[in-house]
DNA sequence: GTTGGCACTCTCGGCCTTAGAGTGCTAATA
DNA sequence: TATTAGCACTCTAAGGCCGAGAGTGCCAAC
């Protein structure tokens, strides 16, 4: 536990930090907050808080720089999270409304407008049901042994492939087949489909193994399909001035591994989850921090959004507003598929 | 006209700047390629190729770096374009053939295979023709007032889009408005649907307009919809070393701008385009060079790819990869969607 | 037309120096 | 006992200087 006066100042210290990227010494701070000490009081603190973990020094003489512990600490105990102030708020809504009908669309929209309003990258996964129901499915003909497998599923999803069939078949057929099989499997899960008894021509079978195919595949891609917006914002930070740290940020933030460096999976089913430098497992996260929020129905349609950036964040306003743009997002899946 | 030597020389300067990315000095490209003339003769040269045009000096005792003008006549006189290397070949065949069936994934794969390949930056568009064609259309309620509109076009296109009426309607009426559309509009084109002239209900127009309008926009998307890879291959590059480049690099290559920076539009319907440093309309490209072609169905779905990259480019090897690809893209087209 | 020779130029890396900011310790003070 | 002033010490960052190396342009001789 830290003395009052200690936790100030490491709260100063962090702020401090956040703001200009330079190590704080005692005098400066001193000076720029008029605190009623000197600067050598403030120094024998800080060596306390160095010598408990919380800050440290980049070398002899220069200032300090919180520790991931600081940071926790912070987060933990010292910051307050205020509620963004109205005109963020309305600012952000009103991008949201500019989105058009479509889900891909609106989820890039949110990614946008998420990295933009914390100055961060940002990733929202695309949502999903834990268990995807069939709706309808369709075969159009697109050659003569070829077919287009148009599948709807609940929540608007729309799932398409294009299958091979072993020999010619005709329109009629097709449309007989995506009859058959929308009134035997229509409402089904995945499993409820690999489990069917019917009897079904050899066709139908090959139809309705492509549809389970698809849904098991929707239902365990899980955050597999997100979004990454504001990769310049992070790259813009001075803690990227040298460039080979730049191609390493970089290869972190490759939509293709992103989504497994992020704690998705473990992330508890509601509130915010803050993950900061060594916490996180992966080793290229080291140096990073990630706010992490699922959104969506509970029980229901659900995905995560996430900010990332250098542990040096600002953790309260970025915790603010991951929490608001999921709560939007909430509410628009709300809006759209509560069924 | 260039003489003999002073195009040979041209020639020798361009590969090994290109390689290098030093500027060549006259005696080091005498050794290294054991000319039959001394260091004072290639001077010489070089002061004469420098007044035309074709190269320049960074600095007085600087070697010599290719002008744009220097490498167009490269690109256009010089360099021969090899046909690739049956292995090269074979691997990018090889790679192809991992895609699975979904479009998307094989375009997003196919810009993937050209960036490593040429080791640059690599888009791909997705195709589209240039009039569509509804094929089928169906729409599926999802809540009272709620329906989502899936339409199939020719190609084995997919749109979808929500649709919100003004008042509830069952999935009969839906199934009923979607059979009588399909009748009327199969096999039209947006303008088509546009300019009919059937009675139809309130609902059926309000769904038709809607059709009309998502045809429209995926005609008029024309080379909007891309797949940008290997950003990072143009990165790591040395002329990047400076990490403001790389800020304006990441810039041009975002993905939102990037089609709008690339000479699609006016690329000629075959062949390949190739747009050298200040050869580029825009600014931002002006020390980029671009190597663009069409590929896809003459008269039928078409799509484009580029390679982007620094003005310092391995031009016969990025054209003939990007002939190659282009063309295997074509074949995949022409087996999937040719109808 | 070529060439060797030469004076000149410019960059790059290494080295040194200095200013500035910061630390830690100690002894005096309230 | 907590605080403070003072001081010696440390480390970085920035600037200046120097020499090596690579290159150029020019000229006179071949």
């Amino acid at each position: 536990m830290l003395t009052e006066r200690r936790a100030q100042l490491l709260s100063l210290i962090i702020r401090e930090f956040v703001d200009s990227a330079i190590p704080v010494g005692s005098d400066a701070i001193v000076r720029k907050h008029e605190l009623p000490f000197s600067s050598a009081t403030i120094r024998a603190e800080m060596a306390r808080l160095e010598e408990d973990g919380y800050i440290s020094h980049p070398h002899t003489s220069a200032g300090r720089v919180p520790s991931d512990q600081g940071y926790r600490y912070y987060v933990e105990a010292l910051m307050q999270e205020n509620d963004l102030p109205w005109e963020v708020k309305q600012t952000i809504r009103h991008q949201f409304h500019q989105a058009g009908r479509e889900e891909d669309e609106w989820i890039q929209l949110a990614a946008a407008v998420l990295a933009r309003a914390v100055q961060n990258a940002a990733v929202v996964t695309v949502p999903h049901s834990p268990e995807s129901r069939l709706k309808r499915l369709e075969l159009v003909g697109i050659q003569d042994n070829a077919a287009l497998l148009v599948i709807v599923l609940h929540q608007a999803r729309v799932k398409q492939q294009v299958l091979l069939f072993p020999e010619p078949v005709e329109q009629d057929d097709l449309t007989r087949i995506s009859n058959r099989l929308n009134d035997v499997f229509a409402e089904h899960t995945a499993a409820e489909i690999g489990r069917s008894q019917a009897t079904m021509t050899q066709l139908e079978w090959h139809v309705a193994n492509a549809v389970r195919a698809i849904m098991s595949a929707a239902d365990r891609g899980g955050f597999d399909d997100a979004y990454l917006e504001g990769v310049r914002n992070v790259l813009q930070k001075p803690e990227f001035a040298a460039s080979d740290k730049m191609l390493t940020m970089l290869d972190v933030l490759e939509q293709k591994n992103l989504t497994r460096l992020l704690p998705f999976e473990s992330m508890p089913s509601t509130g915010i989850t803050v993950r900061i430098g060594a916490e996180n497992e992966e080793d290229v996260m080291r140096e990073y921090s990630v706010v992490i929020s699922p959104y969506g129905l509970p029980g229901g349609t659900r995905g995560a959004m996430a900010v990332v950036g250098p542990t040096r964040m600002h953790y309260p306003e970025t915790i603010s507003t991951v929490r608001f743009v999921a709560s939007l997002m909430s509410e628009m899946l709300a809006t759209f598929y509560d069924e």
